[in-house]
DNA sequence: TGATATCATGAGAGCGTTCCCACGAACGGG
DNA sequence: CCCGTTCGTGGGAACGCTCTCATGATATCA
């Protein structure tokens, strides 16, 4: 194991409170003591116990990610590994580790208990799809630090970091539009999910900036799969859409699929545009338009917003929205002839 | 916060030594005088704080898991989210939970340290692809019990978990010679891969076990990559394979696409085999025969093995291979007439 | 130059457990 | 009936750290 306070002490010729003085960055130690002390504590290979940290101070430098697992969907795209990586090598950056929860129905209470108490955590990442995840709720109520990712209903004081999806798929429609396409549909998220709502109004959005009216036969609910986008897309056929804004890649795949089965061309009859860029997204069919999200970003920036609520426990909640990138292909053409 | 062992002894009128044995199920203790304790435990909603067990103990019950992210190709298909389900999952029904590292090079030595040292973990499961990896070597040096995901040499004495690549691999290429195949290439992964080494193996070794000699024009080393099966098969195909047998789905994939790029068709002119059965696999034109890893049962297996290894330090190591399943779709067709 | 603030350091207590040992009660065998 | 076990229980010590307070040395100001 590794050695102790009291024996880099020994060795250094201080006591054990100068070293952790040293150790935590304290102020009030002289120049050279601390140098002496950490030379020692580099020889020895000095590392220290986290528990016994813990115990004394009540920090123990851990969040907690949570990431109930309800939607498996978003397991077949890269979102979560990328979130993640990014958690991940910011805490690394950070000096904090992470403890990984993946919710599962079965163990959620358990899960929780573990999460809120026995102390072992600083805060928690919250990586839930759902608006009204019940681990929520268990949260707010206790005095847990923690961050949501995705954006949280704004009258709540909860802290936030999010993809500005409402921009976004505002702009996307926006472009649609400024090709000259003039039926342009959607195929949305679940209306449970704050990206599925979020997308939707900025397409709502796009369209009353332009004064189009809104045709409700435009607009299917989905559930983010490959499969739902097909389904919804032979749903929005017979209403003759000259565009479909897909509020996922693989609604889009899908959408791509019913398109073409019908027996229409991409982007000349319709002009498709997704959400996410997911791998798949530069190699369909015409390629994919759509929109990049920083999703590595989002998860550093999580950690960032977590740790410094964790240091001012009483300031104001955070909110996040990331930019994000639209990145044009040809699944939606170019301008049409007017 | 939540109550302490002494809150919980004073309400039930005992010691807290008392209420320690009950909490970790030790015998001696009177049945009335447990059935009172716990229900005092339950109704305080008492939860024993970790870095005081851990500091007292040396036990945690908290596993490392360390993914070096080196082979960034793996997190294009929902290898490491199924692993690390089967983890967390295992992990929760055994009381332990996951503390989680992805290796960035940058902070490796740091990272390291952390995990070897600090004492706040029992174990870990090292889920890293490649044969040499740095942090094994640690891993040996120290005394911390560890398993890993993927076969490892057989005279060193570490324990591991993994797919059976070899049987797999073998009895897919024994498929495709049963339909009358007489020109299987394969396209394998690295060399400095397990998987890719096994996969290759298993392939001579069907061959061997036909007497069919083997024609190195027909093998091609690859990444496991789509874009890398792509250009492989465009290497293989003037040799005029009628069959090929891709150490990975994504490989397979880049395969199918070369082979329709060179104008031949799939099952007639070229069969294809894949590995993995990635979501895509079953949607692709034609559906990809292929092998279903049980990933998530590997996660599990590991953390069980893993918890076998600190409960019985000085036992031998573990080794374990699992079977898998021969997924048949339409990408090798039937048997070709003779 | 004496009173006061500042600095570098050390010592003690405490964080919430577990582990070890001690103690009395109950029990059984000679 | 006494002595050695076994059982249920309690108390002390320890785990390795942080935090508060005390102390003496040095610097600052009137």
């Amino acid at each position: 194991m590794s050695p102790t306070l009291v024996e880099i002490a020994k060795h250094a010729g201080v006591s054990r409170s100068t070293v952790s003085r040293v150790m935590n960055d304290h102020p009030n130690v002289d120049q050279e003591t601390r140098a002496r002390v950490l030379s020692v504590a580099e020889n020895l290979n000095y590392q220290p116990n986290i528990a016994a940290r813990s115990l004394a101070s009540g920090r123990t430098q851990i969040i907690g990610l949570a990431i109930p697992t309800g939607v498996t969907t978003l397991f077949t795209d890269p979102y979560f590994p990328l979130l993640i990586q990014g958690i991940t090598s910011t805490c690394n950056a950070n000096d904090h580790s992470v403890m990984l929860w993946l919710g599962e129905p079965e163990y959620e209470r358990r899960t929780i208990r573990q999460i809120l108490q026995g102390g072992l955590i600083d805060g928690v990442i919250l990586a839930s799809a759902l608006m009204d995840d019940p681990i929520l709720a268990a949260l707010q109520k206790r005095q847990l630090p923690f961050v949501l990712i995705g954006r949280h209903v704004p009258n709540e004081p909860v802290s936030y970091v999010d993809v500005d999806n409402l921009s976004s798929s505002r702009e996307m429609v926006s472009y649609l539009l400024r090709l000259g396409r003039e039926r342009v549909a959607t195929i949305t998220g679940p209306r449970n999910m704050i990206a599925g709502v979020d997308r939707l109004e900025g397409y709502l959005m796009a369209l009353r900036e332009r004064r189009i009216p809104v045709d409700p036969r435009l607009i299917v609910e989905s559930d983010f799969t490959e499969e739902g986008g097909y389904r919804s897309m032979q749903r929005i056929l017979p209403f003759e859409p000259d565009a479909i804004f897909a509020a996922s890649d693989a609604m889009a795949v899908g959408a791509m699929r019913a398109i073409r089965d019908a027996g229409k061309r991409i982007p000349e009859d319709i002009a498709v545009a997704g959400f996410d860029d997911i791998p798949l997204a530069s190699r369909t069919d015409p390629p994919l338009t759509t929109v990049r999200q920083p999703i590595q970003r989002m998860g550093s920036v999580a950690v960032e917003t977590l740790i410094d609520i964790i240091n001012h426990p009483h300031a104001q909640p955070r909110r996040v929205l990331l930019a994000t990138d639209l990145i044009i292909r040809s699944s939606c053409g170019s301008a049409l002839p007017r």
